[in-house]
DNA sequence: TAAAGTGTAAAACGGTCGTTTTACACTGTC
DNA sequence: GACAGTGTAAAACGACCGTTTTACACTTTA
């Protein structure tokens, strides 16, 4: 594999699942089977390679949330939670952990975060047959993030209950 | 103020506003106005202060909801946003900024959690009149944890929709 | 008035951080 | 067969980490 897509691979792993401050350098060149040196070279920095850690994901995220109705949305969630594990959005948690001071970082997660409300509002819209549903999309939002949060104590049943909560609210729009 | 109140106090300030990895403890120190002597002696590390301040935030959140119907737990929720701002939960940002390895902390996190649904379960089950509620209460649960956390990035929004949505699901449970 | 307790100020501790540098091996190319 | 390019291994960089220590001032209490 290419070693730049390799050490982000190895990076999103770690970041993910110990925390980006908590992840050493060392740590990362180890694992990642490469000198410090070619990873300076490669990314240029640590928070760098956290933004482009950011970018693959954001990435795959959007690539498999591109689905046709809202019942979905919460299938895409759930694979990808028994595939990756559910400890919480790591855009989030980049958020706060840099408490939103570091640009580079925080575009990368507020763009994330308006790309998937406009994908969900399109959803929504294309489920509903058109028209204008600002307030459910809003609300499915919510429901998707509660879902990603409350799966790393809750499991699955999270994301089920949003699942049901979200068609019940479909429902409702629909009548 | 006691000192320990004090210093407590401004952690969970900057912890909250900044992460707790990137809060040193010589800032922590300066804005709480002791020296580092007084604060080893009052809590002995870094870890612990992070337990009691979660100790103390859990207290506080708990007796804001104490509440009797769903509307007025995001009511509490709403009203926390604007007093306290809102930067995503501290016990989930904690929780992953540490790997949730930490058992000091993990415990804490875990059972606010907890407490937190049982005490939606409550106020779901008088709410509605008594009765068995566990997938609305579920419901309820993910909405909550929705709200909090899309309100970093939508704000105010975030939290009416999760009202709204909450309100539908116990009117059509209700019916 | 001596002792004990509690506080501050600040230097120092060993360790680890992200990053850079040095030294060297291998590869493909003109 | 020199050469640029790219990689590894590992030491070293200065800065900062959480924590401990030293030295000293003030208050309370017996």
């Amino acid at each position: 594999m290419d070693i730049k897509t390799n050490l982000i691979a190895t990076a999103e792993r770690l970041f993910d699942r110990n925390g980006f401050s908590a992840t050493g350098m060392d740590r990362l060149t180890q694992e990642a089977g490469l000198s410090s040196r070619t990873l300076y070279k490669h990314v240029g920095s640590k928070t760098v390679l956290m933004a482009l850690v950011l970018g693959v994901r954001e990435r795959r995220f959007m690539e498999r949330l591109d689905v046709q109705t809202v019942d979905e949305i919460f299938d895409v969630l759930a694979q990808w939670t028994r595939d990756e594990g559910g400890r919480g959005c790591l855009f989030l948690r980049s958020y706060g952990e840099t408490g939103g001071d570091i640009p580079e970082i925080a575009n990368v997660v507020l763009t994330h975060k308006e790309a998937t409300r406009a994908k969900i509002a399109e959803i929504v819209q294309r489920d509903l047959g058109g028209g204008d549903h600002g307030e459910l999309t809003e609300q499915i939002l919510v429901l998707f993030e509660g879902a990603v949060a409350a799966a790393v104590y809750r499991g699955m049943d999270a994301i089920s209950a949003a699942r049901k909560a979200a068609a019940s609210l479909v429902a409702q729009a629909r009548s």
